[in-house]
DNA sequence: CTTGATATGCTCGATTCGAGCATATGTGGT
DNA sequence: ACCACATATGCTCGAATCGAGCATATCAAG
């Protein structure tokens, strides 16, 4: 085979060439920072490293750990990354993945101002809450404070319907422009297939679409500090989760739906585990993240099915019932099987 | 619920706060470019448009399209993209998301020399190859020309077995660092998951990592050129696939898992196709993508079942057969199903 | 020793999915 | 006009998967 397909009106190549490829010495230079998302299961609770810009002035932030990348220190991002976690908060981190590159400028720059020339690279690092013996920086914080329309462990948060729709039904309304190429989708629409109105169905992945969503509607208080007009829009915008400084709570939302993303075909529970564990405490842990409850045997079923465990030999009592066996990440899976995650049930399609 | 969990040991918060958050005036500045894998798919053949450097001279080298970014010009990473491929190529993108963002020094310095600085943000665009009616620069090429070992569509490829297994196996015997914690898997396990060898299943979104296999084996062109040293080892290193410029290959490398993996899940295909298709078409394209033959009938139910198109009430003739009913995309799937993509069989799991 | 709690094993029915058979309807050759 | 052939399309059957519930095991606490 030997194709090579030239466009329509194929021009020199020399100019094409010159065209497409220009010096590297006439890129404007910015900064490089890096946000990392660590997140750990701490008593059934899915939690995130932050720390807290002021935290005894009334105008506090919360913040995701970050860091400048310098090219000269550091031969990798991920290196990079590493090696400031380490110095600065203890935690030698296991699993790590890069997330999203953003570049937006978020707050719009006062006349005269010159923008923030900070590109920010968020990455998902997950850990053993159990392993922050080093910890010596910043707290645990549940992610749902950030994000309490995600919490779907007891029932469809209340936030919901009592917050969020009205004022998305009310949003939609305003006049807009219309659905266009480029957004061929009606903010009625958007609504209803992010936050499952009117019988559409919840899919936990889509968290950053959600928060996107809401920051649009103006919403979010990110939205009006950063000179959105939807939000002055408001008069009685409700209180929707804690926010955070620049763009971190869209790093962590991102972060969030990668995790429940990947923990469906990845086995990356067990960075969130101990070395060993009931069957039971790993069901725990998935619906921490993944939020509806599953089903005890049929997930045991999967589980042990899947080749994902195996027994290692002690039980735990003081279960409170018939003591459980301990189990142990069987990481041979990795070379048996293509994609090994934790199989749970997709929610029934409506039609 | 009100959590908040302090790491042990717990510090001033003030002190926790300065060391967390350095200035945004101490990072180092770098340079950013943006790459695009353009892909498309052409008389049943996946290709990429690609820039050729010194297209005249020996040492000829591909390259994806790339531009600076420009904060000032330019709000978004992604609006950024789309200007300078419409000024440069004629194309206007349609599709596109962000794969990777790439901060690795390629070559090694020479004493003395300053590392490049360049942070590459690689993006994915797929367009329907018609659609280059405006394309004024740069030339489709099949992406198997690059990574031929990732060409299933009639049978395994020969290159594995010829000329990628075997050296492989010399590899993974050289003295090397054993298994690690951070490497936990040893050379023969790698090379076994990555080309599905000795009977292990070929996972076909592994494209990205078994370049880097390769490339870390030293089998890539591009690693002697880096001045590996797992490259110079070898004496009758094979042409594995045309080589790139830079790390552009490694780029399309994840270009192409990445749509092998998002065919699946998202509606993706479409972007690839005419306004108007038989589900011939369609299937021809999805094959050119993931490789293995799919069972017609079967796959035609799926693409029905799943309300994925809808017919135009129109039929194409001079198929050689039977007339082919025309089909067109159903966007609307979008608003009724959470993850309509076309879900292929996943290749048999052995044991 | 009883009660209650959790752990664990098993079965049944609905649904999905791979695979093949059968039929429909064109084109091109004689 | 008719036949051979190629592709399109519809349908069925059996295997595997999976949701859901029943039944049993084994501990702790009173």
């Amino acid at each position: 085979m030997n194709m090579e397909l030239s466009g329509r009106g194929k021009p020199s190549p020399d100019k094409s060439h010159r065209v497409l490829t220009r010096d590297k010495t006439d890129h404007d230079s910015v900064g490089i920072g890096l946000n990392a998302a660590i997140v750990a299961v701490l008593d059934n609770e899915p939690v995130a490293l932050v720390v807290r810009k002021d935290p005894d002035s009334a105008g506090a932030t919360d913040m995701l750990p970050f860091g400048p990348f310098s090219p000269r220190e550091h031969r990798t991002l991920e290196g990079g990354l590493r090696a400031w976690v380490r110095d600065q908060t203890g935690l030698d981190l296991g699993y790590a993945e890069q997330l999203y590159t953003f570049a937006d400028r978020g707050r719009l720059p006062e006349p005269g101002d010159v923008a923030p020339h900070v590109v920010s690279i968020g990455y998902l690092a997950l850990t053993e809450a159990s392993a922050d013996h080093g910890l010596t920086h910043g707290v645990w914080r549940s992610w749902y404070q950030y994000f309490p329309w995600e919490d779907w462990r007891r029932s469809r948060p209340d936030i919901i319907a009592n917050e969020i729709e009205p004022r998305l039904k009310l949003w939609a309304e305003r006049p807009s422009p219309a659905a266009t190429p480029q957004r061929p989708v009606s903010r009625s629409d958007r609504a209803r297939m992010c936050f499952g109105l009117d019988g559409a169905a919840w899919d936990e992945e889509k968290v950053l679409e959600r928060y996107e969503l809401l920051y649009e509607a103006g919403l979010i208080e990110e939205a009006l500090r950063d000179g959105r007009s939807a939000a002055q829009a408001w008069t009685d915008r409700p209180k929707l989760g804690l926010p955070m400084q620049s763009d971190h709570r869209r790093i962590l939302a991102t972060a969030i739906g990668r995790t429940r993303a990947k923990i469906k075909y990845r086995p990356v529970v067990f960075e969130l585990m101990p070395p060993d564990f009931t069957l039971y405490e790993l069901q725990k842990t998935v619906e921490a993240i993944l939020g509806p409850h599953l089903h005890k045997q049929n997930f045991r079923r999967l589980v042990e099915g899947a080749g994902l465990v195996e027994p290692t030999g002690d039980v735990k009592t003081r279960t409170g019932g018939r003591p459980a066996k301990l189990f142990r990440f069987r990481r041979e899976v990795l070379l048996e099987r293509p994609a090994p995650g934790v199989r749970v049930s997709a929610p029934p399609v409506r039609n």
